[in-house]
DNA sequence: CTACAAGTTCAAGTGAGCTTGAAGTCAAGG
DNA sequence: CCTTGACTTCAAGCTCACTTGAACTTGTAG
């Protein structure tokens, strides 16, 4: 397959299969002409790539992900469900922390306590001022020290 | 207040004040010497601020609910309130994309069926349609228009 | 053969949400 | 007086995930 039926069957522009390329994400092979060919199992590669971009993971993350399949032969649906174990948790996380952020608006907002000196959701300084400017605890950063996610 | 007491108490760094300011998000008055004086009523207005950001509104559509606020005197809580109404959906619709996610992890991924052209939940012609340049916001996108996904 | 569509590389641009740096102002302390 | 430090503005820089444009080569139809 060339790049533009990639494109086309993915729902990927070129310029993004190129950059994906670039990133070590996908890889493909050169016709005599310099032009691209995939194979078809790239379709499968990109739908995991838009998979976990929806999900919440940085293509460097994907990236790491998708070094973890078999180099050898085509991954199978095994390979790939391994993989799932590391977003699958990430979704839970992101979930907690929208119904936490929901309980919030009703709780703190509803009641006209949002201030962030006294609300408890939002923010006590006895955290927050701890850690500096920046890092936000009761947004939902992780307390110790991990750095933010996007 | 002055934007470094603002700061220290928000737990936003003044550079970022400075840009809500610009943006019209907040607002001071200005001390004889051209500093900035904050009302105690900011910290209100940036909790809501940082609260909106992390449910996954943009810059812009918070100033637009902060609007709605009215503006010859102080926001009640049920002034507040209304403006919660707006996320609470949003959370419900990126929860519900979560969840749908995640079922797709066992279903679509487990079984094998990953393709970008068979598999509903990639949803290749939404994508392609308008979610084109510029960041993913954090974790999803406000799909500009819904079509029912998978 | 000529057109022209589609491919290539590389560099620069985009947009959101800031941060950082340069250059200057102002108040307080020694 | 000088220094320090907090403030000011304005411009430029940063990250991420791409897109766009320039300049060029290949593939294909007529």
């Amino acid at each position: 397959m060339n790049i533009s039926e990639v494109a086309r069957r993915s729902g990927v522009a070129a310029s993004a299969l190129r950059f994906y390329e670039e990133r070590g994400l996908i890889q493909s092979e050169r016709a005599g002409s310099g032009h691209r060919r995939f194979p078809r199992e790239v379709l499968r590669r990109i739908a995991f790539i838009v998979f976990a971009q929806r999900v919440g993971l940085s293509l460097e993350e994907i990236g790491a992900e998708l070094k973890k399949l078999p180099p050898d032969r085509a991954p199978t649906g095994r390979d790939w469900s391994r993989l799932s174990a590391t977003w699958t948790s990430r979704i839970d996380e992101r979930i907690s922390e929208l119904e936490r952020l929901k309980a919030g608006l009703t709780t703190c907002i509803g009641c006209g306590c949002l201030s962030l000196d006294r609300c408890a959701l939002s923010n006590p300084n006895d955290r927050a001022a701890k850690l500096g400017p920046g890092p936000r605890y009761w947004m939902g950063d992780r307390p110790p020290k991990r750095a933010g996610q996007g």
